[in-house]
RNA sequence: GGCGGCAUAGCCAAGUGGUAAGGCAGCGGUCUGCAAAACCGCUAUACUCCGGUUCAAAUCCGGAUGCCGCCUCCA
């Protein structure tokens, strides 16, 4: 993928804020963290602008069900996205704002829309022209007159067009609603990604992302009415992720099977959510199951495990790097080039990995400082590119203290239990009572306890 | 009806003209009192099928079959 001198603008679709944030909603916000902080990496500086739609049909819907004011629900599921986001370990975006915040932004791109002809006035309504706009459909590679308009849904008859599009909606007794020259109303869905981002980005800017289903009407529309409005292209590269789905089937509320980030990370580390996310490429479709997952976590398993023994190899961890990088980086770097295949990346991480087993392994008791040389070297490659996916960001110890916590509830394993066995079979072992500690060994197996004798004693883990 | 995507080993998944990355699972080995971890080796001679282009195709073209998505709010 190309890129512009130092500096990269890039426009992400964010949430409706009206309920809490599912696994879809965190492979589009961990693809775009990651794009954005691979970018990062390669120098240049970015300007990542994450909106909020916080006034909508189906807020005001949702707050009018529940009896509450419909900011005062967009407020706390924003709340709710920023500790999902948080505890997912995606970065911040540098802007993340709300349409609320913009509304004379959207007025002015309105009211030029209307001053160049590119919309129209219907009752208090605001529409915009998809005929007046030569280009409409040219992501979607659709054609108005091929399209069944009004298949599923009545066309409303005030259009001119049925795939004209509301840019402002005059209010509805009781509806939250702000002035604008065609009378009290709020902002139609399409208008306020067309405001933001001018407004953060500029009129033309580099890459505009989402999910999949966003590419039509949504991102149509976008182009329309910014084009429209500012006579220039809106965007260079569009970026649009595939979706989740939940053992093979599509992830819907009809069907009830879709799966809030919270309640996933009761159960799975959020790296390991990370790591199973970006795992294909992200124009794919993902299959969420809990064997992936289960497998997710092997690999994350893995990577600390390695980390682990590194630290006490080299004796520290906390060293200073006069090294390049190395081959693995370079190839991260160019899975990442091409088209941000984080697949192929994860593929090079496992690799680097293996490497620095093998160099651990063949290491003989005289370390010389070569080795620790290469070494360091190599594990930098490995956290640059965990500092990419956003995984790997926690000391080993932190890690499997962390696994074993979670572990301990999911298959009711009892410390002190596992302890006592373990040292009576530590007592076994000094006697060489081989046949005794290994029904130990057993025994505790039954309990999903795994033994590793090491050198400096027995250390346990939880299957 | 229109538009688009996908089909690679037991499973997941890269691969965009030169003979199949990586992970999980499995098997054999090294190491170990036994294990675990790690490493080494093995695991696709039909890359859905049928045609075509080419010296050469998983990769390009045409067709078939299957699965999926979008066209309505949706990450």
């Amino acid at each position: 993928m190309p890129k512009e001198s130092g500096k990269v603008r890039m426009y992400v679709c964010g949430p409706t804020v009206y309920d809490s944030c599912h696994i879809g909603h965190a492979r589009s916000v961990v693809v775009f963290d990651v794009i954005a902080r691979y970018f990062r990496s390669q120098g240049f500086e970015v300007t990542y602008v994450r909106n909020f739609t916080d006034i909508d049909d189906k807020i005001i819907q949702r707050a009018a069900m529940l009896g509450v004011d419909p900011k005062d629900l967009a407020e706390k599921y924003i709340r709710e996205f920023h500790q999902d986001m948080d505890a997912l370990k995606v970065d911040r975006a540098t802007v993340e704002p709300k349409a609320t915040d913009h509304i004379p932004q959207i007025i002015r791109v309105i009211r030029l829309l209307m001053e160049k002809g590119y919309a129209y006035a219907a009752d208090g309504d605001i529409f915009f022209s998809v005929t007046a706009f030569s280009g409409y459909g040219k992501l979607s590679g659709r054609k108005l007159e091929d399209m069944e308009a009004g298949a599923r849904v009545d066309v409303d008859a005030r259009k001119h067009d049925p795939f004209d599009f509301v840019l402002w909606k005059s209010a509805k007794p009781g509806e939250p609603f702000w002035e604008s020259p065609w009378g009290t109303g709020r902002p139609g869905w399409h208008i306020e990604c067309t405001a933001m981002s001018s407004e953060y980005l500029g009129q033309t800017f580099d890459i505009h992302g989402g999910g999949k289903d966003l590419v039509f009407p949504h991102h149509e529309n976008e182009i329309a009415q910014s084009e429209a409005a500012f006579g220039q292209p809106f965007v260079n590269y569009w970026v649009h992720n595939g979706f989740v789905n939940i053992n093979q089937e599509k992830m819907s509320k009809s069907l009830g099977n879709f799966l809030l980030i919270r309640d996933l990370l009761k159960e799975y580390h959020p790296e390991a959510l990370r790591l199973f996310l970006l795992s294909s490429h992200y124009r794919s479709p993902i299959d969420f199951t809990p064997q992936h997952m289960e497998e997710a976590g092997a690999g994350l398993d893995k990577l600390y495990t390695l980390l682990e023994r590194t630290q006490t190899v080299l004796g520290t961890d906390d060293f200073e790097i006069k090294t390049e990088s190395g081959d693995h980086w370079a190839r991260f770097c160019e899975a990442m080039d091409n088209d941000f295949n984080t697949a192929l990346g994860i593929g090079v991480l496992f690799e680097a990995a293996r490497q620095i087993n093998r160099l651990m392994d063949e290491a003989t008791a005289a370390v010389g400082n070569d080795f620790q040389q290469q070494l360091m070297r190599q594990l930098r490659d490995i956290r640059k590119i965990g500092a990419v996916l956003g995984i790997l960001t926690e000391s080993p110890k932190d890690y499997f203290e962390g696994r074993q916590a979670r572990l301990q509830e999911k298959k009711q394993v009892d410390v002190a239990t596992v302890d006592a066995l373990v040292a009576e079979r530590t007592e076994a072992r000094k006697s060489k009572d081989w046949a005794r500690a290994d029904a130990i060994r057993r025994k505790l197996e039954a309990m999903n306890v795994l033994l590793e004798d090491r050198p400096e004693g027995t250390a346990w883990k939880i299957r």
